[in-house]
DNA sequence: GAACAATATCTAGCAATGCTAGATATATAG
DNA sequence: CTATATATCTAGCATTGCTAGATATTGTTC
């Protein structure tokens, strides 16, 4: 009997529209504009369908997170392919920008709204540590502490993202502040090596 | 006729109320908690009252972040005082850390939520200039340009604050982190001196 | 000091939000 | 076909930011 079967299939289609319109609204309009109500509206169901789906509003942003934290990863790994060593530094760094100016509301989601989206943990979820590591790699033949390192990376990068979005350093000189971060790592890299 | 002086004072003086009251709430409890009736019951005036003040609630939050600005300036100042060079800078950069992570709320009102405050553009406030001119200080002996290096910087320590209370990155390494970000300033400064 | 004008403040309410209880329709099973 | 379980909806609550219109309070003028 295959109906159970249907159903779930079902249900997964709904979730992800729900998903998709969230997303699609607050890529349009920003999060504000993503009511349950709205949504509700875009999948023609009631509001308590979203609720069956989701605990609230909040699940529904950190869906979306993930979605985005997915396609971080892939971002970033198809920037560093192609290209080694200081060229794959520079080019994941500029990726990782292009990524957050280029879809704040999305980056928004996996940054800056509150979610339970847990990192450095146990049980971290595999899609929020791939992105991670997807630095680590580009960053790793530079230094020995890769962790250390990584993490303060992805600081930087986030730092110049939402700094720049909100308008607080100027957009024109975005070049010069990534290449400071390329080589720091690089030269800083150097002297890690040469010291031992 | 001084009656006029009074209203003057006094309205200030509430309008001043509004401010703490808004910060002491979000500090015990979140931005969430700061409504508009529970400042106005606060105050003990109506809610319309408020509006005679501020435009919106958004306002009563940057005014709030004016504050934070200021604060974060004479720490900052007060950190790089007393040192010098490199250990200028690491206390500049642990005093940044340490302020936007026992302050969250006022940290959140200064970056994180919305508000029209401008940066880095003609007209930008003199109290959020100040920040930056703090952080540029101590980071003008290690370079040329001096501007880009500090708008990095900054961005590297709002990242590492913004990780770091998310839970995306290891607190107990805030220390190997902060070194990375002061030797990658000394050293690209010494090289950059070397190269011309 | 009384009558008027201007200012300050309040009461009451609107529209929107997240979320939920209880009623109702729909599908499944006996 | 009937009874049960599942899926969905209608209707509403409590809370929010904000505002119009009524009402005090203060100031001015004769």
């Amino acid at each position: 009997m295959g109906t159970a079967e249907r159903k779930a299939r079902d249900r997964a289609a709904r979730e992800h529209r729900i998903v998709a319109a969230a997303r699609a609204i607050a890529e349009r309009e920003g999060w504000d504009g993503v009511t349950v109500r709205r949504l509700a509206d875009e999948i023609e169901y009631s509001q308590p369908v979203l609720y069956s789906h989701f605990k609230n509003r909040d699940a529904i942003v950190a869906a979306v997170a993930v979605e985005g934290f997915k396609e971080l990863t892939v971002a970033l790994r198809e920037a560093a392919s192609g290209s080694t060593g200081r060229n794959a530094l520079k080019n994941v760094a500029l990726a990782y920008l292009a990524f957050a100016l280029d879809r704040p509301a999305l980056y928004d989601a996996m940054f800056v709204l509150p979610t339970d989206l847990r990192f450095a943990e146990a049980g971290t979820r595999p899609e929020l540590r791939a992105g991670f590591e997807a630095l680590a790699a580009v960053v790793a033949p530079f230094c020995v502490e890769v962790a250390d390192v990584t993490e303060t990376f992805w600081a930087a990068l986030h730092g110049l993202a939402a700094l720049e979005r909100s308008g607080r350093i100027r957009p024109r000189m975005r070049g010069e502040r990534i290449a400071l971060i390329v080589r720091a790592i690089v030269v800083s890299g150097n002297s890690a090596r040469a010291r031992g």
